[in-house]
DNA sequence: TGGTATGTGTAGTATACACTACACGCATGA
DNA sequence: TCATGCGTGTAGTGTATACTACACATACCA
């Protein structure tokens, strides 16, 4: 797996191939942020930056959310939230599905969207 | 819902009604901080501990870690830790479960327990 | 060859986090 | 009365977080 910064860097030369406007500036300057942080950031420079930064990456760079995240070492604050509401159901619920396969954890999430719950 | 501070008062002040060893001092020597600290703590003149503190606090008052963890607001570093690992799965699956009753979630969490997956 | 854009280096900053150290006044019991 | 324990007030500390500001060398291109 890589870091969060090569893995940004990597989504941005992608971008780059076919739209200028993927620079270290124009990027930066577009999530909001100075060149030489962003510049920082993607050598490893720097550690992640704040949740509310990575998001706008993930927007200008078309990645999930979720993933830029995990690899800064984050969970997004609205999932804590759905956590913080009800901890005892969810840190059970968290644990027992931890060593479950990809596949049933995806069974589950895709029947209880199909109302079978 | 009560504060993180007001919750630890009365679960200590619970526990002092039998055992004297549930002062505010011999509970901060216990927990491994100052006497003062866990005072101001208590009456919400300063915020929630550290995760270490909160844990170390929850095991000496006989607390779900979990609970009072969610009360300080935050999550624990190793269901964190279960997440970051499938970010994407396991984001799409907590959103899933955001709305649906208690009951629905704890019956998810048993039937994976029970083997059925 | 002068303007513009690029990536990056150095230095500094404001704020929050997670505490400690020590002192004070009150109560109790020997 | 005085040692012990109690809760709490004031002040200060070290470290991490999340950045900014500015300067520099290089490359393109008009």
């Amino acid at each position: 797996m890589s870091t969060f910064g090569e893995h940004v860097r990597e989504l941005r030369e992608q971008r780059r191939a076919g739209d200028a406007g993927f620079s270290v500036r124009q990027l930066a300057a577009r999530v909001g942020v100075e060149p030489s942080y962003l510049s920082k950031i993607e050598r490893g420079q720097q550690p992640p930056p704040s949740e509310k930064t990575i998001l706008s990456m993930a927007a200008e760079l078309g990645e999930d959310p979720d993933v830029l995240l995990a690899l800064a070492g984050k969970v997004s604050g609205e999932l804590q939230a759905v956590i913080l509401k009800r901890p005892k159901l969810f840190a059970e619920l968290i644990r027992q599905l931890k060593d479950l396969p990809d596949h049933a954890v995806l069974r589950i999430a895709r029947e209880v969207r199909d109302g079978e719950w």
